[in-house]
Order: structure tokens, then C-alpha cells, then sequence
DNA sequence: TAAGAGTGTCTTTTT
DNA sequence: GACACTCTTA
């Protein structure tokens, strides 16, 4: 293939080169997702064989999406074998197949963050420690901060740095509390998020063999965004690469947003120590955004003293200026973005798609929602509460989980009571006592629940435990969505929730067939080799909204996100709210230099998501836990060069009729009303202002009516069951939907 | 033991 | 203003 014609001079270096270690400086929009693809096709061109690449991404979709540009490029079955995915995804593969040499079962369960949080709750609870002084958030940020740079619970409680550190803080037991809840896991047969990484590092130190075997797999290793990688990732990927020293590294350290989380721009200055010979590429030209946007940026990140040498530019137009929009109120400026989109929209010809608003918290999401729906501009919200963390979601998977893992004590926890079989906090709290004092597991205990209570106590108990035994039969000989079916019928979940004929629970049943038809798609999936239960859950740990969001989206909409998620995006237009002292850059981020530059990184990877335009808003007064708050502008507007800014400032303080200088009086969501599912794209539906529902007692089929959420549909059929009447209705905007007569708002029409 | 009312915490970002 | 957790009562 001819890379010279289809890159630059510097692109196409990085490109060819294919021998020993390489790093990538690659600039926000310097093109380097198409130099890994190319990079990646010239390995496959040069006579690699697919399985021998490693290409570690950090997010699910930015794996997918390579894989497809590849895929375009060398034909889909070499494609497919690369091993390409994030840090977690592929290791925990990894550790599902070696599992047994570490001490973890095959079908170890993923703990999320809420059940890590509930687990450290809950021996708090045992130690008789205050909640208040050790917030489990961050207790667990804590364990989590060890966990990445490798530090074993005898190191942490032998450190003594570490021990003044928490004696200062006047958190003396952290130590002991990481010590028990590691223990916890492991009897738990769990790994939490940071395990997926540590627990690779302790099998590749502990197991040359593995280690060994590995590296011969794994002869090219590439790492994207390798500036947000921690010590546990950097030193996974440096073992990997001992024996080949075949690594090449992508980063930009100006888009290191993940400190948080333990990213360590440090990664960087090693690699350069670790492989002397290393080839350095810098990728500086900028082709997705104007002059104007290029060089707003340079002046923001240029206030960070921590940065390396790189220049960018753009030879794009110079475009337009960015545009500063100031409003009264949080509600305010929700209806100055949503007029400016739609006015941006009609006069240049575009589409929804070419729009993107982005925040610095998930919770701002909602003045702009309201805003969008009352023009009829579609959206859709990326992130924040995933379908799997709803409720009944996590009920069933807690079913599951414990199915393939019956030592999965937070699983257990949750469903041993539910639905409700009569084992109240007491029983539970006499198991735990048992298991504790007899030295087993939680689930032995309850599996002879005879042997350490009362027949009377027991009996439930046991049946519980019977119950579960019987789905690990099944799901030994069947696929994941047979058993899963098998698992939500005989639970008595599916009836549980079918008898609540509320709107939400009729919402609850809808999600739980959304769960059960997601199995079977996974079962079906023909290139899925395991299609065992185990193997799905270990798919669902690690998939988040973002991952799975664009496959069925239908229709343009705005895409709205927190500026983390928009990492490696781009839209045409791009809209950055809530541009305020306290909020961006965030109050707990403004006390220390290093976090404030953080801020700063945050900020720049926002602008650098714009092609054409961009346009920053703040508001002087906004709600806050239920109450008014007045703010300040961002200090960071006053870091762009004034001379790329255009301030605009909103025409009246002001609103239209009816409405209160501050909004919010109106507006409430019904309670009746599911809050809107975040999984599907919300509709801009506004009801008018004099909506009345009819009475409905005499609907017809056929008939067309209007709902003051869903809008206009008609009538397909109705049923009575047990006396009350369910209408199922042809929304035109958003489809079927099955609606109780009884709770519904339904004007009819005709 | 279950259900309902009341209280307090919270919002930074994600695998 | 949402949610988890605690307290009260049957």
C-alpha cells in the first residue's frame, strides 16, 4: 500500500515503522487514530499473523471503531482476530483462562462499584467503624490508588509512610479494612475493576510460564492513550513487551484527564528511561478544527507549566469566532444553547448529528434536556445511569451472578430475600455470624442453613439455596439465554413484576425482557465461541452505556455527554455549559495546582472536540441540591485569547409568558412517569400548554389519542385483565408502547 | 418481618 | 430533589 499518498511525512514515519520500541506524540486531532489503522494494516501487510497484535484501547468503543477502520482496510477476517480491546476487557479474558493458578474460580464474578462500596459498608459495619469519618467512596478510592501502583495489602499495612499518612488524615484502619476486603473478594470469588489489572500483575510475576506464554503470543504491542494509563497498566504492558520490545505507545500528555483514577503522566518519562532506543514521532498539524479553535486551545493549555514540547497548528480556515453566551439561571441557559442549535441548525443546513453539548458533571444534563424537548430537537445522553445499574437489572444479573458463582456474596446479599421469602435482616445477620465463626463461606453456610439454625429459620432458607443449585445445573448444560429464561421464570422475578401494573412496573418488566433479549443476541452472535453464562456476565461487567449507545440509534439527534466521555469524538459544532467557578473547573479540583491543571487538560480536550464551532456558555444563578445558587464565570474563559472569543450576552434576563424569572416553578415530572430510560433516544415531545386528558373508559381500538409525553399515536388493541384495562398504542414518535388506562394522561382525539 | 415514613447525604470525572 | 439508610409501627 502507498501510506505516503494517504498520510504526512510524519504520519507515514510513525507508520513504517515496525522494529523495537515507538512512541506517538499525537496532537488532539492530528489524525491518530488513522496512523494506528494504517500502523496496524502494515504490520498485517509486512506478514504478521493478526493474533500475534495486541492493541490495548481505553474505552470498548474506541476498540470497535478501529477494528471496523482496520477491517475497512485489510478485509474482515484478520480483523477479527487482533486481539483489540481496553486494559480490563482483555485481561480479564485472560484471567478467566488462567484463574485456577491464581486461587480464583474460572467463572470469578466483576464487582462494580457499588458493590465494592456496599462491601466495604458492610465491614465497616463488622469493625465498628464510623461511616462518617470513613466515607466507603473513599475508602475505596484509597484501596483503589493502592491497588494501581501494585501495593499489596502486608505492603500497605507494613508501609510506614503510608501509616502517618492515614494516622494524619485520623484514618488509622484503612490498612485493615483493605485487608479484609481483599480477603472478602477473594473468598467471594470477586475481582473488583483494579483487581482485572493487579491480579495480571501477581499471575505474571508469580507464573513465568504465563507470562512467558504471553509474550510469545503478544509480538506487537501497541497502547492507545497511553497517557492515561496507571503504574499497574504501564507495567502489564511493559512485561508483555520484555522479550520482543516490540511497543509502540500513542499519547498526547495535554489530553491526561484521568489522574483521578490513577493515571500517571510519569508513564510517559519512563518509557522514555525503560527503552533508550526508543523512535519518537510527533504529530503536530491538527486537521479536524479551524485555526480559530487550534489556536483558542494553545492559548488555554499553554497556562499549564507541567506539558511537553509540541506545537500544534491547523491550516483549516480560519472560521468563526467562539462565541461566549451568558445566562441568568441554569434553566436560562439551556433555552439560549437550544435556540442557538436550532438557529445553527436551520440557517446552515446541518444535522442534529453535527451537534454535541458537553458538560463537566452528569447531573447538568437535565436544564438541557428540558430545553431541547421544548424546541423538538432530539437528543441522545451518553453515559450516566446505565441500563445495567437500573434496579431489576441488577436484581436478575444478581440471579445469574450467583448461578455461576454461588460465593458471590453481594449477589447473594442482594436476592437471598427477594422477592420476598421471609429471611429478614436477623437470619442474615445469624449466617454471617455462622460463616464467620466456623470459618466458611457465606454460601456454604446457607447451603446447610440446617446445620446453624433453627428448622423453622432454615427452611427458607435452604429452599433458596436448593433453587440455586438447580439453576448451576442448568446453566452447566445449557447456553446463557436458555438458562438466563430458565433463571428469570423460576426465580418468580418475571411474576413478581408482571403483578405490578403501575407504569413503573410495567417499565421494570419492559427492561427485564430488554435484558433477556440482550442474552440471546449474545448467544446467537455466530462468532461467539463461549456462550456460557459465565462468559456473558464477564461481557456485561465491562460494557458500559457509551459502548453499546450508537448500534440502535435511529434518527439524527444532538449528542449530549460529560466532556470525559467526548474523549477521542469530534462534532461539527460543539456546545461546552456550565463554563463556572466551582463547577468547571470543579470546586474539589481548585486547591491544588496539579488538579487545577487537570482542569485545565479537562478543558482543552473539550475545545479540541469542535470541527467548526464553538460556543461556551455559563449562567450567573443555578440550582444545586434543590436550591438557588449563584455562581461565578469560569476563570478558564479568561485564558482564551480574547482575540478568538466573540462575547455574546443574553438579550433579557428574563422569559416567555407564564414563566417565573428563574424557572423551575412548573415543569415537575409527573411521578407517574418512569424517569426517561437514558438507553433509547428521547424524543422532543412537548405537550401544549392546555393538554386535558379525556376520560378514557370508553377508548376504542383505532382510535387516535395524544399522551403528553409520548405525543400523537393511535390505538392498536385493548385488554382487560383482572379489571384493569391495558392499551397498547402506535406512538408515531417513539413507537409501541403498552399503557394502563387507569394511570395513563390520553387525550382523545378521534 | 414487612412496609411506610422520615432523615441525611450527596455530585466530579470511568473501566 | 434523589436516593439510601434508619426508625416506627403493625
Amino acid at each position: 500500500m502507498d501510506y505516503l499518498s494517504l498520510l504526512n511525512p510524519s504520519q507515514a514515519a510513525a507508520v513504517m515503522q515496525i522494529d523495537g520500541p515507538c512512541m506517538i506524540i499525537a496532537g488532539a486531532g492530528s489524525g491518530k487514530t488513522r496512523v494506528l489503522t494504517y500502523r496496524i494494516a502494515n504490520l498485517l501487510e509486512q506478514g504478521v499473523d493478526p493474533f500475534n497484535i495486541l492493541a490495548l484501547t481505553f474505552t470498548n468503543k474506541a476498540a470497535k471503531e478501529m477494528r471496523a477502520r482496520i477491517e475497512k482496510v485489510v478485509g474482515g477476517a484478520a480483523a477479527k482476530n487482533l486481539w483489540m480491546g481496553t486494559f480490563h476487557s482483555i485481561f480479564a479474558r485472560i484471567l478467566r483462562s488462567e484463574a485456577d493458578k491464581i486461587g480464583f474460580p474460572r467463572s470469578f464474578t466483576i464487582y462494580d462499584t457499588q458493590d465494592s462500596k456496599t462491601l466495604i459498608s458492610q465491614i465497616l459495619k463488622e469493625l465498628e467503624l464510623d461511616d462518617k469519618l470513613y466515607k466507603p467512596g473513599m475508602v475505596l478510592g484509597r484501596i483503589s490508588a493502592a491497588k494501581n501502583k501494585l501495593i499489596s495489602v502486608q505492603q500497605y499495612l507494613n508501609d510506614p509512610v503510608i501509616r502517618q499518612d492515614d494516622e494524619a488524615a485520623l484514618r488509622p484502619k484503612i490498612g485493615v479494612i483493605y485487608q479484609q476486603y481483599a480477603n472478602r473478594c477473594f473468598k467471594a470469588g470477586a475481582m473488583d475493576f483494579d483487581d482485572l489489572l493487579y491480579q495480571t500483575n501477581v499471575l505474571f510475576k508469580d507464573h513465568p510460564d504465563v507470562l512467558n506464554k504471553y509474550q510469545n503470543l503478544f509480538r506487537f504491542v501497541m497502547v492507545d492513550e497511553y497517557q492515561d494509563t496507571n503504574y499497574s497498566q504501564y507495567l502489564i504492558a511493559r512485561k508483555l513487551a520484555a522479550k520482543e520490545r516490540n511497543i509502540c505507545v500513542v499519547g498526547d500528555d495535554a489530553q491526561s484527564i484521568y489522574a483521578f483514577r490513577g493515571a500517571d503522566i510519569q508513564n510517559i518519562l519512563n518509557f522514555e528511561k525503560d527503552y533508550p532506543e526508543l523512535q519518537v514521532f510527533k504529530l503536530e498539524q491538527n486537521y479536524r478544527s479551524t485555526k480559530t479553535i487550534v489556536k483558542a486551545a494553545n492559548s488555554v493549555i499553554k497556562n499549564n507549566q507541567a506539558q511537553l514540547r509540541k506545537d500544534v497548528f491547523s491550516d483549516n480556515e480560519e472560521g468563526p469566532l467562539i462565541e461566549v453566551l451568558k445566562a441568568a439561571s441554569d434553566n436560562e441557559e439551556g433555552k439560549l444553547v437550544a435556540n442557538s442549535i436550532f438557529e445553527d441548525k436551520m440557517s446552515h443546513h446541518l444535522s442534529y448529528d453535527d451537534f454535541a453539548i458537553l458538560y463537566r458533571t452528569n447531573a447538568q444534563s437535565r436544564a438541557m434536556e428540558e430545553s431541547l424537548r421544548k424546541l423538538n430537537i432530539r437528543y441522545k445522553i451518553v453515559g450516566g445511569l446505565s441500563f445495567y445499574q437500573r434496579k431489576e437489572i441488577k436484581d436478575l444479573v444478581a440471579y445469574l451472578r450467583l448461578t455461576v458463582n454461588p460465593n458471590d456474596e453481594q449477589a447473594l446479599r442482594r436476592v437471598i430475600n427477594y422477592p420476598k421469602r421471609g429471611i429478614g435482616d436477623t437470619t442474615i445477620a445469624k449466617l454471617i455470624n455462622a460463616a464467620e465463626e466456623s470459618n466458611h463461606t457465606i454460601w456454604e453456610v446457607v447451603a446447610n442453613a440446617d446445620q446453624f439454625l433453627p428448622t423453622r429459620t432454615a427452611n427458607p432458607i435452604v429452599d433458596f439455596a436448593e433453587k440455586i443449585k438447580a439453576y448451576t445445573a442448568v446453566a452447566a448444560k445449557e447456553d446463557a439465554f436458555e438458562a438466563a429464561k430458565f433463571i428469570a421464570k423460576n426465580s418468580g422475578m418475571i411474576e413478581e413484576l408482571y403483578a405490578d401494573k403501575s407504569i413503573e412496573g410495567l417499565s421494570r418488566y419492559e427492561n427485564i425482557q430488554e435484558l433477556l433479549n440482550g442474552v440471546k443476541a449474545y448467544t446467537e452472535d455466530p462468532e461467539r465461541e463461549d456462550k456460557t453464562l459465565g462468559a456473558f456476565l464477564q461481557d456485561i461487567a465491562l460494557v458500559t452505556d457509551a459502548d453499546t449507545k450508537d448500534a440502535q440509534q435511529e434518527g439524527e439527534a444532538v449528542t449530549m455527554m460529560t466532556i470525559h466521555s467526548a474523549k477521542g469524538l469530534e462534532f461539527r459544532n460543539v456546545y461546552i455549559v456550565g463554563m463556572e467557578e466551582n463547577l468547571f473547573p470543579s470546586q474539589m479540583m481548585i486547591t491544588s495546582r496539579a488538579d487545577l491543571e487537570e482542569e485545565r487538560r479537562l478543558f482543552y480536550v473539550a475545545i479540541t472536540r469542535a470541527e467548526k464551532k464553538l460556543t461556551l456558555s455559563y449562567a450567573t444563578s443555578r440550582y444545586q441540591w434543590g436550591n438557588l445558587r449563584s455562581c461565578e464565570k469560569s476563570r478558564f474563559l479568561d485564558e482564551i485569547d480574547p482575540q478568538f472569543v466573540d462575547f455574546k450576552f443574553a438579550a433579557t434576563p428574563s422569559a416567555g409568558p407564564g414563566e417565573s424569572p428563574f424557572g423551575h416553578v412548573f415543569e415537575r415530572r409527573s411521578n407517574l412517569l418512569p424517569t426517561p430510560a437514558r438507553k433509547t433516544v428521547a424524543k422532543g415531545y412537548t405537550p401544549p400548554a392546555d393538554f386535558q386528558p379525556s376520560d378514557t373508559s370508553n377508548l376504542q381500538t383505532g382510535q387516535r389519542v395524544e399522551h403528553p409525553k409520548f405525543g400523537f399515536g393511535h390505538v392498536t388493541k385493548l385488554e382487560t385483565v383482572s379489571g384493569s384495562t391495558k392499551a397498547i398504542i402506535e406512538f408515531e414518535e417513539v413507537g409501541e408502547k403498552t399503557l394502563l388506562l387507569s394511570f395513563a394522561k390520553l387525550r382523545v382525539l378521534g
